[in-house]
DNA sequence: TGTTAAATGTACCAGATAGTTCATTTGGTC
DNA sequence: GACCAAATGAACTATCTGGTACATTTAACA
């Protein structure tokens, strides 16, 4: 949050002197609309609630972000985009097969256990049939690259002989996604259900070496 | 929908005449409650709209069920409910540790796939932190079954030599839950970001083929 | 230093929403 | 057929909620 930002809630009595700071208002407003959309979903989040926990005023929301969709979806929006950025910092293609589709399992895993928020946000938006990330210019702009890096490591595999020809990339990212998010969107149900702590340190490790396990074992000749 | 109930939105004119029937009204309320919290989830459900599609009134909701959230819960356990009944209909006992581990795998993969709405409440209440899961009285005694299925069966295995030992009976339930489940939950997600459709009958098809696949190469020593 | 567009504050509102009140009808029982 | 608890109908309300109108301040620039 900006210094302008967070000066205001302080200072803001009725003198009213403040200092113009749009990139910081904007940066504030999403932070806190992130946490609560996440905490509540969509429908569950309250517009005067995130106003209230932020640094500036409900006016400010709809002045940068039109309506509350308008603000789900930079959320949205901004949460795809930092993925993008881990996605790229990921270099496949400097290691060999095994080592890559090791690396690729683990960090995808991490990466899940990690960001709870990015699962519930996905789920958030599942539930709402992908609407918001359909109609999201940006978002369908991105060009996620995970498949790409996936088939060329997966190739290379092949062509050693080391993994068994067949497969496709996609089906490759499903299985590793599937256990990586499952383990974190599902974890109040299996808690409730099962008494199991999916979350706790050892679970966690247990589910990650499995994880990386079942993708070695899915490409194995 | 009972009889009774179906007749009353018809005839419902003001000379009021109606036949008593509360199991009937019951059942059509959870029906459409059912389908409003599948759809639009918790939050997002109107209590109105709920009553509108019944053939009772909201007036009746409340009688029957409290509050919204009673309503909500109702619907949860009676899903949950379903499910143990599906699950005891599942005979591993009777088969081969290999078979038994594919039919197991391949019948929670179709469960998924042709039960979409137990997928999405699970979200919906996955999102809720399993709250009302803790609070069902109904749901804590009902005692899944499943893991005990599935520990019989791959300790059978593991004697014969077919299954590789040290592998926890939670760990199969998991990783098969998640590849079913991962597959209808984030459906719209996938579709958007990578233009794939998972609920395509080929797709579905390989899909349920790599489940099953997956399962076995995890067991296989 | 006067002008102006961008940025922000304050107060307000119309419609939606969960839940309630009060009256009425039904159906079983004695 | 009188009585009563269970079941149902119709209308009502307090509050919440997304969104807006109007006024003011800031800061860049001519």
């Amino acid at each position: 949050m900006s210094k302008a930002a967070s000066t205001q809630k302080v200072t803001g009595r009725k003198p009213a002197s403040w200092t113009q700071d749009p990139e910081g208002v904007r940066r504030n407003i999403l932070t806190v609309a992130k946490e609560e959309f996440v905490e509540n979903g969509l429908s569950g989040a309250r517009v005067d609630e995130i106003a209230a926990r932020t640094a500036t005023s409900k006016r400010m929301i709809y002045y940068y972000f039109g309506d509350k969709e308008g603000l789900y979806r930079a959320v949205l929006e901004e949460m795809y985009e930092r993925i993008r950025g881990f996605e790229r910092s990921l270099d496949l293609a400097s290691l060999p097969p095994v080592e890559a589709m090791t690396l690729l399992a683990g960090f995808t895993f991490d990466y899940h256990a990690e960001n709870p928020d990015f699962v519930r946000l996905v789920m958030v938006e599942n539930i709402h049939h992908g609407r918001h990330l359909a109609s999201s210019d940006r978002i369908a702009s991105l060009n996620l690259s995970a498949i790409d890096m996936i088939r060329e490591a997966y190739e290379r595999g092949v062509a050693a002989g080391l993994f068994r020809p067949g497969i496709e990339a996609l089906d490759i990212h499903l299985t590793i996604s599937a256990l990586a998010f499952y383990n974190v969107s599902n974890r109040a149900s299996i808690r409730q259900v099962f008494g199991h702590d999916m979350g706790a340190p050892e679970a966690l490790a247990r589910r990650r070496a499995a994880a990386i396990d079942t993708l070695l074992r899915m490409l194995h000749p």
